[in-house]
DNA sequence: TTGTGTTTTATTGCCTCC
DNA sequence: GGAGGCAATAAAACACAA
């Protein structure tokens, strides 16, 4: 074993250089600025192969490679250090056992360090997927806007087009109709996922009539009232299907389809 | 070689707990 | 009040590019 090894003679350690500062209250900003390293003596400085000659008792040492090994093994089964513990290490390692307080004090700063970096890299890509699942639904909300105008537009030419010459009760504008529609009188959409999903137009043909809410299984998504989906639910017709709730110019209330569970979108685990 | 950024060792002051 | 923990910081040691 080298001479500089961590089961070194202690009493090597005790002789004469070291400036133990055992109360740290005893050294006032003057004493301080006069800092000694407390770590070697003139022999053990030129026993240890770690260092070059030019390495003077008055320069701050790093511990050795086996030292911190040691070090590292102990604080892994425990980061916090008993005072019996404190005392063993140091006689090991040669060190003052205030060294070795301090030591593992950096080490626990250190891993709070690291631990935050993970934490903050964690929270990073959840923040990430969050804000992708939002613009998505942000696209689905735009899509079904534009959806439910051309739907009223519809249906106001539809009745334009059979009304009576005559005695006829004035029609509501579009934006009235689209208004009368925002008020919960939103019938499920009858776009199929994969036609909503295709390029092409969700504008719909005639035949296309609006469905009422049958499963939530074919349609994605299904906007259904929500006093319709209570009476849904309180059915207990829906056996664990969910559906995806959206007040049209508001917010979602519930996950869509294959979005939330797989990107974690409603909540950390 | 030197300037610069990073890591490690150590100190200080404050806080909490017993 | 003393011991020990932590955050902030200083300063030496080290790494590395130019």
């Amino acid at each position: 074993m080298e001479s500089n090894s961590f089961f070194f003679d202690p009493s090597a350690a005790h002789g004469n250089m070291f400036f133990f500062q055992g109360a740290r209250s005893m050294m006032n900003m003057e004493e301080s600025s006069k800092r000694r390293p407390f770590f070697c003596s003139h022999e053990d400085l030129y026993d240890d192969d770690d260092y070059n000659d030019d390495h003077t008792p008055d320069k701050k040492r790093r511990l050795t490679t086996q030292q911190v090994h040691l070090l590292e093994k102990s604080f892994e089964t425990e980061n916090k250090l008993e005072p019996d513990r404190k005392t063993e290490l140091a006689k090991k390692l040669g060190l003052q056992p205030r060294q070795v307080a301090v030591w593992f004090q950096n080490r626990r700063a250190r891993s709070k360090t690291k631990q935050l970096e993970r934490d903050f890299s964690l929270l990073k890509s959840s923040y990430d997927q969050l804000l992708s699942n939002y613009d998505s639904i942000l696209n689905d909300n735009h899509l079904l806007r534009s959806q439910v105008t051309s739907l009223a537009e519809k249906l106001q030419a539809k009745e334009e087009a059979t009304k009576e010459p005559s005695g006829q009760v004035p029609e509501a504008n579009p934006q009235q109709q689209l208004d009368s529609v925002n008020m919960n009188h939103i019938e499920p959409s009858p776009i199929k996922t994969e036609d909503r999903l295709s390029s092409g137009s969700t504008v719909l043909d005639e035949e296309d009539a609006p469905q009422l809410l049958d499963s939530c299984d074919s349609y994605f998504p299904s906007i259904v009232p929500i006093h319709q989906l209570e009476e849904h639910n309180n059915n207990g017709s829906d056996n664990d299907r969910s559906c995806f709730v959206v007040d049209v110019f508001g917010a979602t209330t519930s996950p869509p389809h294959g979005h939330g569970e797989s990107l974690g979108f409603w909540g950390w685990t």
